[in-house]
DNA sequence: GCAATACTTAAGCACATGCTTAAGCAATCG
DNA sequence: CGATTGCTTAAGCATGTGCTTAAGTATTGC
């Protein structure tokens, strides 16, 4: 009852699953209804839908009903939060060897690394 | 016995754990023993260390042992390959979007979206 | 209205995940 | 050499995940 859980969680966990990507994959190309995106999927219905209320949880893709009709959505905006926190790991590491790089170069600075 | 998994299923599951996370972000700010990654988590070595598997299994740390400590580093490249594949969806949802774009303003093209 | 369509809900089950504790083992240190 | 340090292995367990089938509920077409 008290398990709240960071939005990266959700999103990465979402993007963990090879049917969830395929469906991001489909959904990158335009909308689509749900059983178009189940029809390349090897399962049954009501999987496909787990899959995409896991990513509707995650914010990666918005619905709408429309008349028995679900058509779903990419929001690519989320993903970007995804990309940003990858992004900003590496740029760290990258400033961190740089710093590294001038240490070695000019051996008046002191404590690196570690 | 059959079940060989995508490196990406690999990736963002390793990417999908706050723990998990937070060892990255440590490790790009430098190399560290495994104790020391454990020291801020609040939970037993050994479940550090299963977390350090999943880290080291999705190829976004290596390990090294040295006398008795082993020491963990970041490969920042494997983290490359989740960035890409998100920058690829995101990038050919905007292609649509201009293309769509294209369309409204020039109405001699067809069979756009759906 | 009646049937077909397009989802939706619910229950159940196999297997995976994220911990734990208890033992172990190899590399230093005194 | 014997104790401490730093990791490793193994077992067990609670909970979560990814399906399934069966039985709904609205919409829409005839």
């Amino acid at each position: 009852m008290l398990k709240q859980s960071d939005p990266l969680d959700v999103l990465f966990a979402a993007l963990a699953d090879p049917s969830r990507r395929s469906m991001i994959d489909r959904l990158s190309r335009g909308s689509a209804s749900m059983s178009e995106l189940a029809a390349p999927l090897d399962m049954s219905l009501p999987a496909v839908q787990q899959h995409l209320n896991v990513l509707a949880a995650s914010g990666i893709v918005s619905t709408k009903k429309i008349g028995r009709v679900r058509s779903c959505s990419l929001e690519p905006e989320v993903l970007n939060q995804a990309q940003r926190w990858i992004a900003e790991r590496r740029q760290i590491w990258a400033d961190r060897l740089d710093r590294l790089g001038m240490f070695l170069q000019e051996p008046e600075s002191q404590g690196e690394n570690r």
